[in-house]
DNA sequence: CATGAATGAGCGTTCATTCAT
DNA sequence: CATGAATGAACGCTCATTCAT
């Protein structure tokens, strides 16, 4: 769980195949800080510049328009930076080689639940961007049932055929495990302030032991 | 289940404690509509004017402000008819008298998931808006605190007390429900596209399936 | 001669068909001064508001773009006042009977003179403009051809007919007076200061007898 | 007519009498082509330094502003080429000695003919730049004046005296034939599209024909 | 001399809001 | 109450110009 931050794996995936210029990472920065408190549509790029510290032409010229900063910070992380966390995801996941359902379901919440306390801000501009941007939605999903999706339903299969998880088709559990995680880490992470929530460790504790006895033979 | 459409409600309910006249009610109605579809941010109140067939002027002498608008359409929603709502679907709900745990909460999630269909659109205006406007954020959650929350505790208290539900803390037993009831929603109602999911009746069993094989006994 | 005045005929014509405003029509007063004092490009919009006398926003409520308000200028008069005007210049030029090419080429470049010399700016602009927008170019060329350039082709084979005029295809003759006249104008009106020029009275002798010698028996 | 196209010229001429360096030369044909093509105002800096293949710097080490290199591809030309030109141009017309007006008349409308259809690019940028550049106006204007126009009302004198051309003065006839000429040139060269004319021999014959007629005794 | 990243004034355009009718 | 023409602040974006390298 070293490399949890996504801005720096976001940095080695430009258009050039080049590091970002230091102004360049300073406009995305400040833009993933403003577009993540105030969305998309209410940040100025006056204020993204003003915030990175630069002139308001320098961000037309590196990224051409604000959508395409948009899409800049959000187009890398879908193709490139998701699939390989989700490598990355799993690898690390099953690293421990999970014994039970109840280890993998921990592992892979407790995972997430980093992730996500990590890159809150961005999390929340996808959320909110996706919800009428269908492009940026349907990339999104593909890419998750793609890489994720089936992942967790090889899994499920494999405790399946030990008889430790009840016996509904692989491909309902998966994708009933991943909602009830991204209603979790919605409500935690975008929706809910922070005082509405327990510690948590205990909060992954409630979480893991909902899904595991919900699927567990 | 007869009055599921929250627009006849939110017009029972103004600050005045007057009827809408007509013009306002179109307001009302061509302002969800829109914000539903192309978000708050991307519509213009000349937009709103022309489908609500008023003049431009007509939503500011009634509203004030377009935030006022967005506000009028959703305090109300908060303050009169999430509770009444919430009276409403417990009465419901507990009108068959459930006698084990799954048919409590196969009765709650089929009339939320009736609910959220029929309401879509003010369902997605909701989440969107939501995310970057903490007091309606507050507002809305004491309120589902109040009077969502306090009442399923209530309800699975009476179930572990029978021994039907395992021994973890009703309020965190009935928040993990609520917000995984919630991802589901969010899921099927905001993010996804229709085309992902199965028929309605088999998406409710699986939720349903979930949740009580994770809470009961 | 007694409407000369393009800017009355272009109030005439308009989407509507109703009276420009009071605004409109400041509007395309103050563009039309400013398009051929500093050409289209290097008139900002804020220019043309000011030296109307209005908001900036009132230009784009009536126009919606610049280009709008240029095409609003050019393209009425094209395609209504230019054909009326056709009517009108040969009516008038036929009005009295001329019985010589000689006067009838005299009374054309009377009523043209006339014309270009009280519509200068909108000459100018047209002039500037279309040298590089195409649709322009075509519009007119075409309006021309079929209004003007046909009605002196007419009224020249009538000539050649009485042997006044030499046997050159009508045709040829008709483009070729056209284009003298239109250098002429052009040097007069867009291309040369004033201080060139003799008075408008021999001006109007010289061309004329250019003209008449070169395509007299 | 071995030496038509100006750029040669326009090369050999600049403020500090030195020839230009290959880049400045590369700038300054590139300016002109994207000039002529797109107009100056709609040509940006960025452009010509693309096409030219040198970076945007190097246009303002060597030309300081953008209008300085509109100014420094015209000025020279009016400077140094024109009159050289007039040179060559009376040189030429002039070698095959016309013993009537209209071998001479031929002769000039042949070698403007050539010149206009090689160099019809930098013929628009002066159309179109002067029309509102006064300055450029005036200066164009008193050299065509004092190295054309005067030469022209030389040799028109001189077939005065024969007895050939009509008793008109001859600065009014010499300034006549002159705009009977750019009048037929615009038409040709920059209003008209090129389907509308005939064959290049065709038109200058019958533009020859027109003036000749126009002034022989 | 040459570069090109950086600049920022100025542009066309949008749109919530006002107000005379 | 209703209207819609008018407003002007604020926006995204362009581009001639500068300057450190």
């Amino acid at each position: 769980m070293k490399n949890n931050n996504i801005l720096q794996l976001l940095m080695q995936y430009t258009k050039e195949g080049t590091q970002f210029t230091d102004k360049k990472q300073r406009i995305v920065l400040a833009a993933i800080e403003l577009f993540a408190k105030k969305g998309y549509a209410n940040t100025a790029t006056s204020e993204i510049a003003k915030e990175a510290g630069v002139a308001e032409g320098t961000i037309f010229r590196h990224f051409g328009t604000k959508e395409n900063l948009l899409l800049a910070i959000l187009i890398p992380f879908i193709k490139h930076s998701l699939p390989q966390m989700a490598d990355a995801i799993f690898e690390e996941v099953l690293a421990e080689k999970p014994k039970t359902i109840e280890e993998f379901v921990r592992a892979l919440a407790t995972e997430r639940f980093m992730f996500f306390k990590e890159n809150r801000d961005l999390f929340r501009i996808f959320i909110k961007e996706m919800i009428y941007h269908d492009e940026l939605k349907n990339e999104l999903i593909s890419h998750i049932s793609e890489h994720a999706l089936s992942r967790i339903e090889q899994i499920i299969q494999d405790f399946q055929e030990k008889g430790e998880v009840i016996d509904i088709p692989a491909k309902i559990l998966s994708r009933n495990i991943f909602t009830t995680l991204l209603g979790f880490f919605l409500s935690r992470f975008v929706l809910m302030s922070d005082n509405v929530f327990l510690d948590d460790q205990r909060e992954i504790d409630y979480i893991v032991q909902i899904i595991v006895n919900g699927i567990k033979q």
